[in-house]
DNA sequence: CCTTTACTTAGCCATATGGATAACCATCAA
DNA sequence: TTGATGGTTATCCATATGGCTAAGTAAAGG
């Protein structure tokens, strides 16, 4: 995944409006106005939550008559914990090249 | 985790040089200057993206004569994971049902 | 001591972000 | 067809963010 990608992923994710939104949309599908309703915000405030997450790849939305209906694509949370569990990774794959030196003192280097 | 701390944590992620940051720290520790060097930006300019990363939990430092020596704290990316995978086990968890819903229309409702 | 070296602090600037209003457009219901 | 309802667009505003320079401190090094 490119890294602008993963810029409005994360960011998306760095405001608790927008992670309620996600954990809401997690039970269904949600019209505009529902979502918004528990938020004490105006709308046009809360549509450009949307629209960040949106752009993240977080939600979809589609118009049916006068209202928008959303969903979660939870496929783009995933590119999140990928890049996170590579760090985790290669953390643990140092911590492994250590111990495994520390336990082998005999060939301090090839 | 307090939402505060997500925001932190998700912000302090959403930035290419941070994710740099962290990247580099997997394979140890780091002086300020030596991780620096490879970002093409002013000192304090980076050491801005430092401070975010301590503040969110994601790096610890510690100062060793006139240098700082900085190590990454992964912990700290399991609270991000954590939240992700509650979301993703609820969005399963609704699969799930949708599905015993539909295999079993017998009992619509209790 | 004096000078690097390695940060640190203090400001400054442009743009992005999260919020608000006001006004507009497009259904649906009566 | 006339409201009301559900979004949408266009601005506007305050604060946050990511970058900079200039000037400061503090530990080595000679």
């Amino acid at each position: 995944m490119d890294n602008h990608q993963l810029d409005a992923l994360f960011a998306a994710l760095a405001d608790p409006t927008r992670r309620a939104i996600v954990a809401r949309l997690t039970e269904g599908e949600v019209t505009v106005s529902d979502l918004a309703d528990p938020h004490d915000m105006a709308l046009p405030s809360f549509l450009k939550h949307l629209t960040r997450l949106e752009a993240a790849g977080l939600i979809q939305t589609r118009k049916q008559g006068r209202t928008r209906i959303c969903t979660l694509h939870p496929e783009a949370l995933s590119e999140a914990t990928t890049w996170i569990d590579r760090q985790r990774t290669a953390w643990e794959g140092r911590l492994n090249r250590l111990e495994a030196l520390l336990s082998q003192p005999d060939t301090p280097d090839t």
